[in-house]
DNA sequence: AATTAAATTGAGCAATGGCTCAATGAGGGT
DNA sequence: ACCCTCATTGAGCCATTGCTCAATTTAATT
């Protein structure tokens, strides 16, 4: 070994984590095991005698959405409030990363079983904190919604197909008008009138 | 050469229509030059002395899509009739293959210029081919629309992304569930009031 | 037939990327 | 010291895949 280890912990930890930070950095298709072992500072090797690269990629994947569902509504935030973060968090910049390794995931998931899975329990808690938050928007009296497990499945969807056009360079799509394509189906789905 | 030749035409005519039939069988991302000449029943050189492989993946994609937006409103068809089979048609069984090659598409777009390029020409048809239809079912009375533009995409960003959840195998999602989704976001636009 | 150009072939190149494995190092227990 | 176990290394294996290129066949022209 060289000298100085940048990260603290046994090789196994180093490895995780640098797969986190790979994975943020290059997305799950790009992201490769020479990249994190360097990242890691181990040998090629200690990766795979730990982990198997489908179990791993897929381990830090979720590590990555593992407090999203919580963030969806924060201790003692008013259901307005969250949805307004909702609103202004769904295409910021920062969110950009996650974007990607969402439909990365997606992509990747029908041949993939560690990401499918993985996929599949974070989507049902963040599709459920989304439902909860809008019932309590109701019993609050914010907004009526005749469903909110459905309307939280649209917005859930229509976000992720909004996201799709934006990463995929659409030119005719930006964040601030996605945003608002966004906010006019919650518009709707709370009654008011259609628009544009 | 053995001696049956299964297609007619010219070898450079045979590769181009073999790479459709693999892109349809395969997905963008399974598709392989040698599938396609194994297809076309030419040397693997000829492939590559006619075309470039990105290029001529790209080329096929859009081949497959090509008449899908004149198709979006047929000849003579009143515009609710329109509708009504973009709804059911949007989840059909026989669309899985095009999902697929359309989120494929999505995905290599932003490494993959030949088939971002090819998107964006099929995606604006599509999208202004939708739009028409909407205004002029506004025109004919069947419905009402504040923004015909912005309700197509709404659509069509919604349908991306249920598409995107059920070839995720997204287990709490199914085709039917999807175009009630889909229904349900049209009925929004009308002005009637959100349901699930 | 001879000549030229175009079509066609397929073994093999080169780059990629996950993973193996024999070797080495580092403690812990006796 | 001796042994045993576990951590660690990294050169290299192996499969994949787009693509090259020298050689061959086919076809048209004179």
């Amino acid at each position: 070994m060289t000298d100085v280890k940048k990260a603290r912990g046994s090789g196994r930890e180093r490895i995780f984590r640098a797969a986190v930070e790979v994975l943020m950095e290059s997305g799950l298709e790009a992201a490769q095991t020479r990249s994190v072992t360097e990242r890691a500072g181990v040998g090629t090797g200690l990766l795979n005698h730990y982990f198997r690269w489908p179990v791993l990629r897929a381990a830090a994947w979720e590590a990555v959405f593992e407090d999203a569902p919580a963030d969806i509504r924060r201790a003692d935030e008013a259901p307005r409030a969250a949805i307004g973060r909702f609103m202004a968090e769904a295409f910021a910049p920062e969110a950009r990363l996650y974007w990607r390794l969402w439909i990365d995931a997606e992509r990747l998931a029908p041949h993939d079983p560690p990401i499918a899975e993985a996929l599949d329990r974070i989507r049902t808690q963040l599709r459920s904190a989304l439902a909860r938050l809008l019932a309590d928007g109701v019993s609050a009296g914010d907004w009526q919604l005749p469903d909110p497990a459905a309307t939280a499945l649209r917005l859930d969807a229509l976000r992720d197909g909004l996201a799709g056009l934006i990463l995929a360079g659409d030119p005719a799509m930006t964040t601030d008008l996605a945003r608002q394509h966004l906010e006019a189906l919650f518009a709707m789905e709370c009654g008011v009138a259609g628009g544009g």
